[in-house]
DNA sequence: TATAAAAGTTAGATTAGTCTAACAATTATT
DNA sequence: AATAATTGTTAGACTAATCTAACTTTTATA
């Protein structure tokens, strides 16, 4: 069984080296910034991980999930999410507020127990910032993703995601900017990326701090990548 | 904040010194049993929760909770009780798998949490094994506790509650007796305390192992301490 | 390529919670 | 009251997770 140190270590590789998709190894600095600890205790903790075949990883090297290291992993996040979203939907926390409750929740080990969980919320694909939920498998829907910090002007788009960040959460309740929402980018300044942008009946300026945290697709064909007009 | 295991001390204190309540207070050996873990470890958990005012302890002396220890064992036990609510009434667990779940589930810390799951259950009195949930205050309900292995015979008992410990549990799913079904004891044996009970359309010889484990009231005024003839 | 900077490792210390083994205090029994 | 049994404490050791400080390797740059 794994401790909830490691299983925090394997979320934070499935983070960087899954989801962070530039690349599917990462160093050690790295992972440490990522968890707010030292390096040098990273550097006990990855060996300790690979003697357990759950990283690849050498002296100097850099570390990556095997596939076994990569399922756990996997399922810490299957729990968090799935728990966000019992928290929201059925115990009425609003978005900004699930997230510190998951990470503890996230290490409550029973496969049971979560699978049952999945089926009261009726198998729910997407957690309250719009994140996918890895299954039973630890299969995840893993949708090339493009922030609003990156998409043309003068083209609509739709809000499918949100970083889980309580302050970015918060600043979207203030002005009233929602998941599923459609946005427009009305300007974009070069010399400080300060956007304007235009949903419902709104107009806003936000900063780059805000676009590049808030994920989008084409509001035409559903699609980060798209190549309508 | 406190630890999981200063947590499951003060538990166990609850446990000891208010649920059975022969005694305000307990020994070093005592609380190590039913920690499963050794006297020379309680010993020294014991200073360190002194030193922060969750019991009264003087070196070789007996152990009680201060109020505040009090407090804080009640509320682990308030949410323990609640979770195993949760997963009985909304997941659909068994009464015999729930303690196991909530044993990791109580030591999840959100005040709001836990009020929010109260809300949600509708403010249940009372666990699946019928003992009292404590209320946000940790106040609780604290009956007289009688049980089926005290009671005298031929005078109809309604069972109130069970002690939570699976193989009790998983016999009475055998022997079909449940909370609040009616039993009268026809006969006790003196010599090996054998018990002859009937209930429903049924009757089964049981053993003090059993019937020690089953907490019941009068079926009449349901009192544990009745008068009735 | 030589040197400087960045990245990573190791040694030694700390804290929490546990253990064993030896010792000390309290309580029960003859 | 003396002795035995029970109960409780202390010292020293271990593991997990962390740190700091010193050191080493790799990478970048002049
Ligand atoms: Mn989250
Ligand atoms: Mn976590
Ligand atoms: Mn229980
Ligand atoms: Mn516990």
């Amino acid at each position: 069984m794994l401790s909830f140190t490691e299983e925090n270590y394997l979320k934070a590789l499935v983070e960087l080296t899954v989801f962070d998709a530039d690349s599917d190894e990462v160093g050690v600095n790295r992972l440490a910034t990522c968890l707010e600890v030292k390096p040098a205790t990273v550097s006990d903790m990855v060996r300790k991980l690979r003697n357990k075949s759950l990283v690849n990883y050498e002296k100097y090297g850099k570390v990556s999930l095997t596939s076994e290291g990569r399922l756990k992993g996997m399922m810490v996040i299957r729990r968090h999410r799935l728990w966000e979203t019992f928290l929201s939907s059925k115990l009425g926390f609003s978005w900004d507020e699930v997230h510190e409750l998951a990470e503890e929740l996230e290490h409550i080990h029973s496969e049971k127990l979560i699978n049952r969980l999945d089926e009261f919320l009726d198998f729910p694909e997407f957690d309250p910032h719009g994140d996918a939920i890895p299954n039973q498998k630890g299969e995840i829907l893993l949708p090339f993703r493009r922030t609003l910090s990156e998409i043309e002007v003068g083209k609509r788009h739709r809000i499918s995601a949100v970083r889980d960040q309580t302050e970015v959460l918060q600043y979207m309740d203030r002005i009233e900017l929602k998941i599923n929402q459609e946005v427009t980018i009305e300007h974009r300044e070069a010399f400080d990326g300060l956007t304007t942008i235009t949903y419902g009946n709104r107009t806003s300026v936000v900063s780059p701090k805000l676009t590049e945290n808030i994920f989008v697709v084409c509001a035409e064909c559903g699609k980060a990548k798209c190549s309508c007009k």
